[in-house]
Parts: C-alpha cells; structure tokens; sequence
DNA sequence: TTCGCTCCTTGACCAACATCAAATCGAGGA
DNA sequence: TCCTCGATTTGATGTTGGTCAAGGAGCGAA
C-alpha cells in the first residue's frame, strides 16, 4: 500500500469527514504532509497562525495551554486515530493550544483552509464537527466538574477506571498508557503528588501497582471511592467507545 | 406589545437562530411558555430527560452540577438574553445539568425537539449552532486552564476585569452581577475563602471594595497580577462583548 | 556489567484553601 | 424605628497539595 493509499484510509476512518465526497478526500491527500518526529518537538505553539491540522497515525502528543507566570496545564494526550489544531477555525485561525510530542510519533498534518470551507459549505460535514465539538464540550464539562471537586486519589482513581471496558467485571490488569509525570501533568497535579496519592488509592481501595502495571481487584471499590466526586456515576456516562481510551 | 410579539422579539434577537424562516420562529413562538419564577425554583436537574429549552428574559439562574457526594460546581450564572438547556440535544436529551433561579426571573422555554430538527436540517441554524458551541468551548477551555492554574485572588481578580469594557482605560467602578456567596461557589471556592482572597486582592492591586461595589484604581495593576495565572493577556481574548458580560 | 540518565518515590516543610464557630453587617418586613 | 434572617467577615485550626532536596529504581548505551 502506498503512501497516498494510507493516507486516504486514515482520512476515511475519521468520523469528522464521514460524508465527505470522494474528491475532495482526495484534496486533502493531495495536500497532505507525513512527518516523524521525537519525543520534544513542538509541532506549535498557542495563538500561533494556525495553516495545518494534524491527525496521529501513532505515538502519543500532548496539547497544553502556559500561563504568562510560566506554569503550564496539560489539556490532552492524544494517540493514534486522533485529530487536533482543526479547531483553530473556530480561533480565528490560532491554535488554542501548544502540541508537543511525547512519544515519537508519525502523522498527517492537512490544510486547515480547505476544513473550513468544507464545513461551511458541506453540510454533513457541518453536522460532524457539530457532534465532534458537543462530544468535546461533554469532556471539558466534565473535566472542569473533576477539577473542581475530585481530590487527587479520586482523579487518579478515575483516570485508571476510564481506562478499560467498564462493562466488563471481575478484576482487571492494566498498563498506564504514559508515564506518571504526564498522568499527573494531565490530571492537574505535581509528580509527587500523584506518586502519594496513588499510594493512598492502594491503601484504601486494594489495588496493586507495579511499575506502570496497575491491578484493581475490586472495581466496585475503586469506583466507590472515586466516583463519589463525579455527577455521573459508574460506569462514566461520557465513554466514547465501551473498550474505552480517556 | 403583546406577550407572543414580545416572544417574537426576543427569539429574534438570539444568535443561534438568526437565519431562521419566519414560519419557523411562528412555531417556536406557538410551543413557548412564559413563566415566572422566584428565588430557590429548581428548573430541571441533571440527568432528567429534556423536552425544553430556556430563554432568560430578567433575573439571574445558574447551572450546576452535583456530584454522589453532594458537592457542588456551578457550571455559569446566567441572565437576561441567555439560552440554557438547548445543549441536551447533545447529551441523549438529558439535561448536562441542574438549573435553579437565584434571582426572581421570567423565562420563556420552548420545545427541544423543534430546536433539534432545525438544527439538523436546517443549514443556517448549524452553522449558528456549531460556533454557538465553539464559543462555549472556548468558555470552557479558559475555565479549565484557570482551575488548574489561578490562585484564588487571581481567579477573583480575572472575574473583575471581565465585568467591564477592557478597552476603556482608567479607574472604573463596578457593581457585582450578583452576591458574593454565588461568586465564590462560581470560581469555585468556599465563601470563606472569597472574603479573605479578596482582601487580598484589595492590599496587592489597590482595588476598593464597599459592600457590592469595586472600585479599581489601576487596571494594569489589577491585571498584572491576576492574568498572570492565564495564557491569555490583557485584555482577554475570549469576550464575547466589548462591554461585557462574564 | 557499568555508566548515565530520567523517572519515580520519599521526607521535611510550607502555603493555600477548607472547615467550624462566632461575631457583625445590612436590607426588608413588622 | 426595631427585628430578624441571611450574607459576610473574622478567627482558630485542620487538610490537602505544592515545594525543595535527596535517594532509589529502571533502562538503554557503551
């Protein structure tokens, strides 16, 4: 399979351009740009022009917002399948946030001009980044909701139970996608405390934690403890997929 | 002017509908209701299915959301010309939170499903939509980067500057939208706190307060040290308004 | 295997904010 | 005008999370 073959494939399995009319799939393999880059790079900085949107073909990125005083909020992590900066179109052309890459990672990055007038004139497209921006705002809802009332076990305790099927029971193995500091960094919170608070999860909620390997015997006790600080309760209301990624 | 022209009036005054035919506001106008209701009147709560949406003609509401264990983050505070409810049809039409009155208000609310069929088949009323939302993100994104990131003088500091037109210069005095204790429970914070965070305030950035009124001496200074907690400078790059609403 | 890193953990201490209790202020009603 | 009740402030104290400093563990490179 070609390049231009891959790319096109990617595109199609995007929800955003479900609908979209052969050609201009085509438009945008033809302005398509396929980068590798390391962990570090800075793929741009907020309020930058914005020109290009990119989509993860793998790796792990993440989108942070500095304050002028220099302390900084990690506002995702993304991996493969996902898309950011197309809602730079919504900011008068700037990106609302710094990308950076955390893990080396490959991806398209696509001319966010011809986005824009495909939502302005298309109007399945229209309707996709509607649903694309409500499913957006039904995180961000939720995250401020965390922010503003989970203490730092309890976040901790829902970020490991969003990270698998919830429908399923009985005890469950995982492995922390990233390591700790960008988990803490992502859910608001310095490196050591994350590190005492996950030690305080473990010793009121029996789970096991070994490296980057982390073991809930009891998911029913984890979600009690954690969730008590979320509307919603368990499982989370806002998944997007049953086996789930954050 | 009777009651539906006064309705009339007021629907077409609303951004997300602009570009509506004419018919179309004759159906909302026909489905609307008009109520009255005091301080302390729950409108709906979260989760609840959602037939209706509302329109603010006076009065304050806010929107929260509660968690198992009974905490509380007021998500806005709303007033005169504000929608709220409209985004159920987002969440499988539930409402994505409670609303309670907190000012005697009168209110028109109107039925969610008329909304929701022009927005999926009416071009025009997408496109609204879609930057409705797009300007509520960016809302909700300023929000989440001020949570993690402002100290609470800081966050007291930010709401005062967003209470006037930052493009005009010199001392301005201001008048508190609404009482202090809701303020606080809006930044998320304890009264408590708000009180002594704004004395604070009051000895860093010479700002006077009497009562519910604030006087600012110096901007600059007032803004030098709250938007520091922000990636945005001053002015803010997220009014909606050049004299404007929080 | 050892070196050199970076990540992670831990301890000691500190600052910010919450909590509980009590005093004070202030606007609307009697 | 006086009363009353909620809003606000203030004080005392506790909890949570941040900061600074140091030690330990894991891992890739030589």
């Amino acid at each position: 399979m070609d390049q231009k073959t891959k790319i096109n494939k990617a595109l199609r399995a995007l929800p955003v351009l479900e609908g979209c009319p052969p050609e201009v799939f085509e438009r945008f393999v033809e302005g398509s740009i396929v980068s590798v880059h390391d962990k570090g790079k800075i793929l741009f900085l907020q309020d930058e022009p914005a020109e290009r949107f990119y989509l993860l073909l793998s790796g792990w990125a993440k989108l942070f917002r500095e304050t002028l005083d220099g302390a900084q909020a990690v506002v995702d992590v993304l991996s493969s399948g996902d898309l950011f900066g197309e809602t730079a179109i919504f900011y008068e052309n700037e990106y609302p946030f710094s990308a950076e890459i955390v893990e080396r990672a490959e991806l398209v990055s696509l001319p966010l001009a011809l986005f824009k007038s495909e939502v302005e004139k298309n109007g399945a497209i229209t309707l996709n980044t509607l649903h694309h921006l409500a499913r957006h705002n039904r995180k961000q809802g939720r995250e401020i909701e965390h922010l503003a009332l989970q203490s730092a076990p309890q976040r901790i305790g829902c970020f490991l139970l969003r990270l698998f099927d919830q429908t399923q029971g009985g005890p469950v193995t995982i492995h922390l996608p990233y390591d700790k500091t960008l988990i803490a960094a992502r859910l608001g919170m310095q490196p050591e405390t994350f590190s005492r608070a996950l030690k305080k999860l473990r010793t009121e909620t029996d789970i096991d934690v070994a490296g980057s390997t982390v073991t809930i015997g009891d998911i029913g006790r984890l979600s009690a403890y954690s969730c008590g600080g979320c509307s919603s309760g368990f499982p989370c209301d806002d998944l997007e997929h049953a086996n789930c990624r954050h």
